[in-house]
RNA sequence: GUGGCUGUAGCUCAGCUGGCAGAGCACUCGGCUGUGACCCGGGUUGUCGUGGGUUCAAACCCCAUCAGCCACCCCA
């Protein structure tokens, strides 16, 4: 038979690794809970339209990269590529803003992106997503900094670089685009690259945010955002990086920093990192205070974030196998099930370890025992068996001695063997 | 969507100008009636990614296709 393969850049998370996804989870969890956030699970699937009006019909996510497709009734559904688009949906379909003024909810799941996969790209992957929605307040935007700034230094994840920036509102930003094709339109071929020729038409911003050294050269001396933003706009991320400031927090301002889903305004950050390739962004987010109203809902303002797991986890390496307590090896038929009976008590005073299931030579398993390190190896044959006893091997050590049955579990439990 | 590199044992990889499919690790059995690691000896493991083509003969050359990796692009 043929066998049938996984769909190309969709993976198969196995331990270990999968424990470095459950890691991550629980850390989230624990400290977005001294912010005041609860979890939230929403569905995978979505309708079509909720990314065309949340993330832009124009940007390059809704163009090109949707997983979409008609259900049996003809409805175009969507595999969802973010986060923030559903979670904004399941708001406003619950009414949440009748039970609190602000309302802070995090999400962990697969998000859904047609790409060519590479290092830290992949069709499936996974988001750790943070939203707030309630407050215009400025320190809200400094507070969900610092605890993605909290939740990455309890991972333990060395040399980020966190940028920040403001892109104004739909009050400023027009007359900033309007700058910066002015200024564009005297540069053709020959001074932008190719892209930028394109991107200074579709969104000038991002020519900003181009490697090309010419390209480079010229955006030097191109308009800047902070030039063109309303005085609330101004005041809002001043506010902000007060706030940083006071608590001393590492950023650099990125002036170019851009982001590519529509929603964003004002405050915008980045954690970047160099270890992991190209795709060297670990978390993006910022405010998105039209978002909610443009979706049908009431007019409040928020701000969120995501934070990708496939690049947490590149970062975070191998983690340490888990040690049984015990490993039983079974000697002779009638100690098989008497084995299985002593691991079962083992576990019911909440000590964990295997025991043998099949008869095999005391050497295969003694191997098996080395192999899975456990803190303490339990010997069960005919001759512990007469007499109520259990040989305990200490592997590391290679001392052993025996134990009468009953105490077993005491026993193992006062051992500081780890 | 574009470009470059790569697919050979469970894993890491050799395999020359086309000529019998290899090594190390792992696994397994034994040396040691019921004691692991270290040591010694034996053993198992393959549609050479897949499908075509060239050839007396293809893991090797050609075409196609699938998958992986890296980069562009874009983003978490």
């Amino acid at each position: 038979m043929e066998k049938i393969q996984k769909i190309k850049g969709f993976a198969d998370i196995l331990p270990p690794l999968s424990q470095v996804y459950d890691h991550m989870e629980r850390t989230a969890k624990g400290i977005f809970a001294l912010y005041g956030y609860r979890e939230v699970r929403l569905p995978i699937l979505e309708r079509t339209e909720l990314f065309c009006r949340s993330i832009g019909e124009e940007t390059d996510v809704v163009q090109k990269e949707m997983y979409t497709f008609p259900d049996r009734k003809g409805r175009s559904l969507t595999m969802r590529p973010e986060a923030t688009a559903g979670v904004m949906r399941a708001y406003i379909e619950n009414n949440l803003q009748a039970q609190e003024e602000l309302t802070k909810l995090y999400t962990a799941g697969p998000m859904f992106r047609y790409e060519r996969p590479q290092k830290g790209r992949m069709r499936q992957f996974h988001q750790i997503n943070v939203e707030a929605v309630g407050s215009p307040s400025p320190l809200l935007d400094a507070e969900i900094l610092f605890m993605l700034a909290h939740f990455l230094q309890e991972l333990g994840i060395p040399d980020l670089n966190i940028e920040v920036n403001s892109l104004g509102c739909p009050d400023c930003r027009p007359s900033y685009h309007e700058a910066l094709h002015e200024y564009f339109r005297g540069f053709d071929t020959g001074t932008l690259c190719d892209d930028c020729l394109r991107r200074k038409l579709t969104n000038p911003l991002r020519v900003l945010d181009c490697k090309v050294p010419a390209c480079k050269e010229l955006t030097k001396t191109a308009p800047l955002i902070a030039d063109y933003q309303c005085p609330a706009c101004r005041e809002h991320f001043q506010a902000v990086l007060a706030a940083l400031d006071a608590r001393k927090m590492p950023y650099v301002l990125a002036p170019r920093l851009v982001r590519g889903l529509d929603y964003y305004v004002r405050t915008t950050f980045e954690v970047t990192s160099g270890k992991i390739g190209a795709q060297s962004s670990v978390a993006g987010g910022g405010r998105y205070d039209g978002l909610i109203s443009s979706l049908g809902g009431p007019d409040l303002p928020g701000v969120g974030f995501a934070c990708g797991m496939e690049r947490l986890a590149l970062l975070l390496g191998e983690p340490e196998p888990v040690r049984p307590d015990f490993h039983l090896v079974a000697l002779g038929a009638e100690a098989l099930p008497a084995g299985l009976l002593l691991a079962q008590e083992l576990r019911a005073a909440g000590l964990g370890g295997e025991c043998a299931l099949t008869a095999r030579s005391a050497k295969s398993q003694m191997r098996l025992a080395d192999r899975l390190k456990p803190r303490y190896c339990l010997i069960l044959g005919e001759s512990e068996l007469a007499s109520g006893t259990v040989v305990v091997k200490n592997l590391g050590l290679g001392t052993q001695e025996t134990v009468v049955r009953s105490g077993l579990a005491t026993f193992l439990r006062n051992s500081d063997n780890q």
